[in-house]
DNA sequence: TCCATACCTGCGCAGGTGTGCAGCTATGCA
DNA sequence: TGCATAGCTGCACACCTGCGCAGGTATGGA
């Protein structure tokens, strides 16, 4: 199997079969940023404290999110607006208050894994 | 139980109890940072490729890694200090072969959830 | 000894990101 | 109707990050 690129075809390699074989593990570059994009999403402390709270409490307004964080109203409401742009969480509106929770399993399950 | 820090106690809550659940769940704020930092390493799809590759088809060198992502060698090599230096991987020398491979378990167990 | 190779490093730039501030909208109650 | 509260938005700023380029170090072979 030759997966090299024709653009890097001429390159030399140290163990040519491997390099093969580590392109097909890298797979569809859609798929890997797919994924560091999701990795991004929780590569901040904030959103990660958000995130980790609504996982593990359940739906939570926002007021009480930016007390238990110690962040500002704004801040969260930026945060989860970016998440939920993300498909990652989804808010659910009772008169003022809007409790937010977590939607994505793909991300479900990265918060299982933070013991 | 009063998990709320004096300097935000008088602000208003919604579902007071539920402020203090989310405290608890948060947790230590220097195990969060831990946390976000490890997706952080993964936040890049450029270094993801490479942790994919290095996790799925083991040990390889600098050289093949940059055929196989398409990138040019400082920017592997950065990469690979990047992710040295926070203890993710490690590298062999064998004469001016450097391979490297994935050393972290959090990070593991990390990518062996991008299905 | 000389050279090619494998890898590393410093530097500068372009681009993205988080945050605070001020102000806006909308809901509920008196 | 008037007011306080919950939440959202726009803007400007400082900060960080990834990358390419040029050049440096170390290993192995002619």
């Amino acid at each position: 199997m030759h997966l090299v690129p024709a653009d890097r075809a001429d390159r030399r390699t140290i163990d040519g079969h491997r390099v093969c074989d580590a392109i097909a593990a890298i797979g569809d570059p859609g798929h890997v940023r797919t994924w560091s994009d999701r990795f991004a999403l929780l590569a901040d402390p904030n959103r990660l404290s958000l995130l980790l709270a609504l996982h593990r409490t359940g739906p939570l307004a926002v007021s009480d999110l930016a007390i238990a964080t110690g962040m500002n109203d704004p801040a969260v409401s930026q945060a989860l607006r970016l998440l939920r742009a993300a498909g990652v969480v989804a808010g659910e509106k009772e008169g003022r208050v809007v409790r937010y929770r977590v939607v994505d399993e793909a991300v479900r399950g990265l918060l299982a894994q933070v013991s």
